[in-house]
DNA sequence: ATGGAATCGGGTAATTGGGGTT
DNA sequence: GCTGTCCCAATTACCCGATTCC
């Protein structure tokens, strides 16, 4: 059944402007990530980009090639 | 011929509040959406806006990216 | 009937996106 | 290729008070 939500929990969402923030980049810089795909979004019926908290928690968590732990 | 009674479920709708923190925009916004029809809706007789839950799913399903696969 | 929360409507500031440039 | 900045138009956010919802 093609049910979204209701019965799903609604994705957190981030604005350009907070992530901007978040990674200490332009607004500018953050749109660009998301209209080249870097960055999953969802747009408002008037435009504006909301971004998938949790991609950019990845991000900022560095999942991409931890890098190897180093003994004492 | 289409059977408007009866067997007919009523509608999912959402509140303006509800929509709003679903996209992360003030319920102003939503109202303004509804207004401009780019989001279909109901009134109660008192005049406040009830949406139509399929138009706010289907808005929020739209992604930029398609979530990676996993496995790889 | 009462009360708290939500919604509406108007007006104004802030943010956002797009193009072009550095 | 990636990022920061300027200009401009559109979209969105916050202020107020009155009405509606539950």
């Amino acid at each position: 059944m093609p049910e979204t939500h209701g019965t799903a929990r609604p994705p957190r969402l981030y604005t350009t402007t907070e992530v901007a923030r978040l990674f200490r980049v332009d607004p500018k810089t953050v749109t660009r990530w998301v209209r080249t795909g870097q960055l999953r979004a969802l747009r408002t019926p008037g435009g504006h980009a909301r971004i998938l908290a949790d991609d950019v928690d990845a991000a900022l968590a560095g999942l991409t090639q931890p890098p190897p732990a180093r003994g004492g």
